[in-house]
DNA sequence: CGGACATCCTGGGGGC
DNA sequence: TGCCCCCAGGATGTCC
C-alpha cells in the first residue's frame, strides 16, 4: 500500500513525465473513482495544463491552470503513462489524454482510490486535507505529545491516524515500532516526552530513507506503472525473522495485521 | 468526543 | 491437484 514515501516517489516521477502537459480529454471507465459528479470533474480538468504536482500525507494534488484535484491511491492505485494504442487493462479506470499523444491512466485493482476536484486556492483548508495532521518531519513535538497523552489506544493505531501524523500506513507503522523497540500495543499515553521525541525522529528518518531509496527508481519505471514501490529493506513487516534472528509474531491490532518482534519490542512505554 | 465497527472491492491464499 | 470461500486493508460514515 502506497504510504508517504511511495506517494512522494510517484509525485516526483509524474513531475518528470507530465508537468506542463495539457489534458485534452478524460475518460471515466469506472466512475466511482471520482468523488463527485464526473461531468463537473471533466469540465474542471479539460483543456488545462498540469502546472504542478504536490503531495500532502498520502494525497497527491494535481494543480492545473485554473483548478486542482486530489488523488488518493489507497491500497493499490497506480499511475501509468501509456501510448494511446496500448491495451487498456480491466483495472484502468480513469484515462487522461495528454497533448503529447500519451495517456495518463489511473490503474487500481481494488478500486479503492479516489479523485476529487478541490478549490484551487483553499484546498488545504477544506476537507479532506484540512483534517490531516503534520507530517513527521514538520511535526511540533508539544502538539503531538499532547495528542498522544489523551489517547489510550495502542500507539500503532495512533500512528495510522492521519489526523495525528500524516503519511504513515500499516507498513511504516510496524517498522517505526520496531525501530523504537516498542511493543505496538503500548497505550499511546504511556509514552514519555523523551519517547515521543524519539518517535518523531525515528518516523522522519524511516520515511526519509525510504524516499531516498525510491528516488533511485524514478527513471526506471516502465510497464509496471508508477506505484513508487521499491526494494525498501523492511525489518518486521511481512518478515519471518527480525534482523537479530528472532521470530516475528503477527497479531491483529485494531483490525490491522501487525508484525513485531516479541524479543526486541518488549518496551511498553 | 473517543472508540468500535461496517463499508467498499478483488486477487490470492487457506482450507478441504 | 483443484476449486471455493474468505478476507485484508485506508478512509469515511454510523453508532454507542
Amino acid at each position: 500500500m502506497p504510504e508517504l514515501p511511495e506517494v512522494e516517489t510517484v509525485r516526483r516521477t509524474l513531475e518528470h513525465l507530465i508537468l506542463n502537459k495539457e489534458i485534452v480529454d478524460v475518460h471515466f471507465l469506472y466512475p466511482p473513482i471520482i468523488d463527485g459528479d464526473i461531468n463537473t470533474f471533466k469540465e474542471n480538468v479539460i483543456h488545462q495544463k498540469i502546472t504542478a504536482i504536490e503531495r500532502l500525507g498520502k494525497y497527491l494534488i494535481f494543480k492545473l491552470e485554473k483548478s486542482a484535484f486530489i488523488s488518493h491511491l489507497r491500497m493499490e492505485g497506480k499511475y501509468l503513462i501509456c501510448q494511446k494504442e496500448d491495451h487498456i487493462s480491466r483495472h484502468d479506470h480513469i484515462i487522461f489524454e495528454l497533448d503529447d499523444g500519451h495517456e495518463l491512466r489511473y490503474h487500481d485493482v481494488r478500486k479503492f482510490g479516489r479523485m476529487k476536484i478541490v478549490d484551487y486556492y483553499t484546498y488545504q483548508k477544506q476537507l479532506p486535507l484540512c483534517q490531516l495532521g503534520p507530517e513527521p518531519f514538520n511535526a511540533d513535538f508539544q502538539q503531538v505529545y499532547q495528542q498522544l497523552k489523551k489517547r489510550h489506544i495502542p500507539i500503532k493505531t495512533v500512528l495510522l491516524d492521519q489526523s495525528v501524523l500524516a503519511g504513515i500506513g500499516n507498513i511504516y507503522a510496524n517498522e517505526i515500532c520496531y525501530q523504537m523497540n516498542l511493543h505496538p500495543e503500548t497505550p499511546a499515553n504511556r509514552l514519555t516526552k523523551k519517547r515521543v521525541q524519539e518517535l518523531l525522529k525515528v518516523a522522519s528518518d524511516i520515511l526519509n530513507s525510504a524516499i531516498e531509496q525510491g528516488g533511485t527508481t524514478i527513471h526506471s519505471f516502465s510497464s509496471n506503472g508508477i506505484d513508487g514501490l521499491f526494494q525498501v529493506q523492511l525489518k518486521v513487516h511481512m518478515q519471518h525473522t527480525c534482523p537479530l534472528g528472532h521470530d516475528i509474531k503477527k497479531i491483529m491490532v485494531h483490525g490491522r495485521g501487525t508484525y513485531y518482534c516479541p524479543v526486541c519490542q518488549k518496551a511498553r512505554r
